[in-house]
DNA sequence: TAGATTGTTAATCGATTAACAATC
DNA sequence: TAGATTGTTAATCGATTAACAATC
């Protein structure tokens, strides 16, 4: 299959979210303009975008909206058999909180097991499965063939914990620390970088308001 | 000033991460070329961004890591006086873990008040702060000046929400709920989708060992 | 059939990379 | 001065948009 561009990727769930939406409200049937008004894109796009994949339309008709939505499940991976298994490391705020975050299960991922070094915290709960120390997590990663590894871990440790899942079978890290992780290429990494995020933010805040001012001679 | 492209803003927050570290680690000065290979960009491309704002560098010399990173907070708008206030709306576990993340009062981010409608945790506290009644909601905004609405409610209450906030004068809401918000633009959406995210790695981890297979003729 | 909307090719636009004169 | 690296212009690349024949 060709290459796809990691512009194209990111639209893949905002496409699967806005059928799941339509499906919703009942709407059966739609078409690349539909999709494009409610989403903010053109048309034209849109098509391009599914072309990636093979058509999943009918001329003169437009798109099932229950089919596309499978169709995009399935490109995604979200129809894998068994979903996914993750690991949470790092039980502070923002590790428990995403493990408690209900969507993620609805969609398929299954939190298996947390890991922290803080003894306050290790024997505790999240959603029901034990918090761990971290000298168990690599043999943990093992047994369970966990495929993703969710890092909330400080900005400081979180390139040593990601040497150590480089040596187990982990698939993904889906990364909050505020660091640009270096991997080998067999592990994915998706990045949440909160700050940055915030300051994105703030900088187009700076910028509105300010548009081209009549230029006074 | 001329219209920055969203691919160079969203860059913006990683030279100014990439430079404080250089700062921390006693470098004071850097170039074009060693800011690039550190973060996995082209010379070129790093010079370009920062033309954009006008020249940093001193030709034949390079850039001092101090100066350039205050320059960057100086455009991202982190050098305002007083900072930013803001407040959390949905004090759930996103809401409550975001409130208490320690890194954004570090680059002056206030957080002032939380809301929510359930009243088992209206009157509790997040980072010293009260959990208050949705209806003080828009009061409070207004009264306090405040500058950024952290929204971490259901995906159901989202719109509704935004559209109390487009009567305050906030200036920008930080989206956490997974749906596209329609804002006037005076008001500034920067939104973190953590499922879509999470999709994202998903379907790069079921490329990943699959690339251009030997065309078996 | 006529109308609609896809799939796909071509044109445009914008972003990245390359090159090099300016200059510290 | 010679060497280095910027600022900036030109070339390339890739993504988006437009157009239209295919076809349901």
């Amino acid at each position: 299959m060709k290459k796809i561009s990691s512009a194209v990727i990111r639209r893949l769930p905002r496409y699967y979210r806005t059928l799941k939406e339509m499906e919703r409200e009942g709407i059966e049937r739609t078409s690349s303009l539909a999709m494009g008004q409610r989403m903010g894109l053109t048309a034209s796009q849109i098509r391009q975008d599914f072309n990636n994949f093979g058509g999943f339309g009918q001329q003169g008709f437009g798109y099932k909206v229950t089919e596309l939505r499978g169709q995009l499940a399935s490109i995604i991976g979200l129809d894998a058999e068994n979903g996914y298994s993750f690991v949470i490391i790092g039980a502070g705020n923002m590790g428990r909180a995403l493990g408690r975050y209900t969507r993620f299960s609805r969609e398929g991922y299954r939190l298996l097991g947390a890991f922290d070094d803080n003894p306050a915290v290790i024997g505790t709960e999240i959603d029901g499965v034990p918090v761990m120390p971290m000298e168990q997590l690599v043999d943990f990663i093992r047994q369970n063939s966990i495929d993703i590894a969710v890092l909330t871990v400080p900005a400081s440790a979180a390139q040593n914990v990601a040497d150590m899942l480089a040596d187990t079978p982990i698939r993904g890290i889906w990364n909050f620390a505020p660091v640009d992780l270096v991997m080998p290429p067999s592990v994915v990494v998706e990045s949440i970088h909160l700050t940055d995020s915030l300051m994105t933010l703030t900088y187009r805040m700076g910028q509105c308001g300010e548009e081209s001012p009549e230029s006074a001679e």
